[in-house]
Parts: C-alpha cells; structure tokens; sequence
DNA sequence: GATGTTACTGATCATTTGATCAGGAATCAA
DNA sequence: TTGATTCCTGATCAAATGATCAGTAACATC
C-alpha cells in the first residue's frame, strides 16, 4: 500500500468531498443514508466503514448518537452574516427598509467591522475612480454621523446619496471632493439651503468582473 | 392583540433567534429536543406548537420527517468557502503548497465561480491602478491556461508573477499592458527567451480601508 | 360568559437514523 | 498459499427524532 498515513484513497475522498458539498450547499452535514444515497452504496454499512476510516485518519469529527453527527476537520467553510445591498437611499425613511434590499453579500470579518451597524452599497457613476472605487463596485459602509478628514463617506445631500472625500473647512463648512478630476468638490455651507447629512464611512469594497 | 399579522410573538422570537443562534455555532440545525432542552421545556409539543406558528408566519420552512429539517426563511448566514490568500508565487512549484498561504478570507459565492480552481493574491505596485486595482487589494483568481483578449490576468514570466490585462497580437506573440499609463507594455515573442505562462483570470476584487 | 389564541405538560407512536453483525469480492504483499 | 486491507451487500437492533393526541392555564376580544 503506497497510501500515505494519513491520505485517504479516493473512494474515502469521494465520501469526505461529498459531505463538504452537502454541508455547504444544505447548511447541515448529511445522514449516514444520505451520504449512501448520494454515491450509490446499497448499505449503510459502506458509509459506517468509510467514516471510521475517515475518523482514524483525523479527517472527521463525529458525535456519537447524534443525527447528523458529523464534521469535517478542515472544514473549508465558515459562517459569515450576509448583509444587504441598499438601493436608493433617500432622507427621511428608514435606511433598512425592506423595499430598499436588492441582493445579500456575504461579509467577512475580514472587510467589515460591526455587522449590525453596517450596510452595503452599489457604486453609481465614476465620480470616485481616481480612489479605485468604480461603477458597479460594492462598498462596504460603516453606519456613523461624523467622519475625520479625508474619510471617503456616504452622504446625504437633501434627498440624493453620494460617495465623496470628507473635507471640513473653516467655519463648519464642508467640502466633498470626488477624486476623479472631471468632478468638481461640493462645498455645503451652515448658512445654505442644503441639508448634509453624513451617513456612514467606507470600510471594504466589492468587485465581480 | 397588537401583534401584527406575521410578527412573531416574543416567545416565538426567542425560538427563532435560538435556531439561528445555534445554526450559526453548530453548522446545522437544532432538533426539536434541542430547542425544547435549550429553552427550558418539558415537552415536544411546546417546540412543535411555536414551529407551526412561525411556519404559518412564513419565518421558517420546514421539511418533514427530516431530522433537523427546520430552516429560517431570512437567514442572515450563509457558508461562504475560505480561500487561501497566496503570497509569493513562484514558477515550478505548486502553487498551492502550505507554505504559501498568509491568510483566509471568506469568499462568496457572489464573487467566485469554482472554489476549487481559484486563488486570491494581494495586490503589490500600481500599475493597475487604471483599473481601479490597487496596492494591497485582493483579487481573486480563477485558475486556467488560457484567457480572452482584454481579461485582466495573473502571469508569471519566467519566475515573477504579475498581473496584466491580456492582448494577444500577431504571430502569437503576447502583450500584456498595464492600465497605469506610467508603465509601458510587455511584449513576449514566440522567439524569446522569457517564459511566459499564464496562472488564471482575475474574477473579483477584495479592498479594506 | 363565550370564544379564540398563545403557551405549555405529559404521553405515545411512527419514522428516521446510527450502530453493528455476518459475510463476499477484489487487491496487494509476504 | 495465507493474511491483511479496502470496499461493499444485506439484515437487524436500538437510539434519536418528528409527529400527534389529550388536557391545563393565562390572557385578550367580543
């Protein structure tokens, strides 16, 4: 036998490979008679010896008596919160709002910091491409009504949601600045019209070619 | 009552929010023991009564007879792969040996296509910054020999790995240009001494702030 | 008061599931 | 040849699990 010590044959991986399948697509490990239906085995008895093999090998964890009873050691996986991609944001309603979700992305902990106080946005028009932050980008928005200078944040200015360089000026004014040079900065004075409200800080950003 | 029409009760909240506690930790569902031994009661019936009622309220789906076959409709979690992060990429040597990998990051289904074949790399020097990839981003790859005209790509000529975007011209020669107008192209004749070998397509982009 | 809903206990039954026994066929090495 | 290992069928038993029935209590609504 060339087997390694602790190498499984392939039947033994065609058996570990499918319960990693199983787990990710059904989010619970599979019965013993799943995992037989699964590969074609008449009998129970050929999952048992599979899994014991598995076991001695270190490649599984089972729990003894329990349905389900079974994990795989390098388990590939991990849990993360999906979080939803806003639409239109507009003032005055809640930003959570049902009818706002489009889609879900899964967040790492990785990108993302505090779940339940961030959001996630579709990037519309190429105001921000000198910062890498293009069309159809997905950024990753930490909920806060302050930033510090030079935070990229997201902003609403009366009733339209923008993605703009933080600068404060003397005075308590404030000026957006895209950092794509064919836009110009947006300066909001105390004294003016226009009600800016600062939403949330970038955190992460998502691209899929 | 003012409960609203598919609210649930803050007794079946507390089920709920239990199934998904333990769904998040365990990798699977509860079994209706487990939910009546974690919340405290004597019998089945408690758990099927709330099971029924936040089935009715469209808050779970069930599958019958199915052991742990409970699922929350809104599951704010998803198993997501963990992708090896690759440092240094070498030329003849598989690319991915243990010694390689600095790091995992979840990577949704969203943005991989083929786990098995991709890899993420991190990012080093601007010359794609054109393209909005930038120094310390990620990009995830997916692995193949071949790529299209204008696919961005991860290269490896002779033993330094670089991306690019893909030009084939004349002759079967290969350019590969850069998108930060600093840099020029590199051209790789049939004739020449460099190697050239193409690692993957880039497929998706990770960036933190 | 009557009615309906929520929220349980306690018990029982059927099904699902894990575990195990007996054996057969194929492969490989000594 | 013998023995060890892998890989499977077929069958059976016991435990885990889902489903269901009967009944109690609290509470709100009409």
């Amino acid at each position: 036998m060339t087997t390694g010590i602790d190498r499984p044959t392939k039947r033994q991986k065609r058996v570990l490979d499918f319960i990693s399948d199983f787990q990710l697509e059904n989010g619970m490990p599979p019965t013993v008679r799943e995992i037989a239906a699964g590969l074609g085995f008449a009998s129970t008895n050929a999952v048992a010896g599979h899994l014991a093999a598995l076991r001695r090998k270190g490649l599984l964890d089972r729990a003894p008596g329990k349905s389900r009873g079974i994990k795989v050691t390098s388990d590939p996986t991990r849990r993360v919160r999906m979080m939803p991609v806003l639409g239109r944001i507009a003032a005055g309603r809640p930003i959570h709002a049902e009818e706002n979700v489009e889609d879900y992305v899964a967040a790492d902990p990785f990108l993302v910091r505090g779940f339940d106080d961030s959001f996630v946005l579709k990037v519309e028009g190429d105001s921000m491409s000198g910062d890498g932050i293009l069309p159809g980008d997905y950024i990753f928005v930490k909920r806060q009504s302050v930033a510090e200078r030079g935070q990229i944040v997201v902003a609403l200015i009366d009733d339209e949601a923008t993605i703009k360089r933080y600068v404060p000026l003397n005075g308590g004014a404030v000026r957006l600045e895209a950092s794509n040079p064919a836009y110009g900065p947006i300066d909001i004075f105390p004294e003016s019209d226009e009600n800016l409200e600062i939403l949330g800080v970038m955190t992460g950003l998502y691209r899929r070619i």
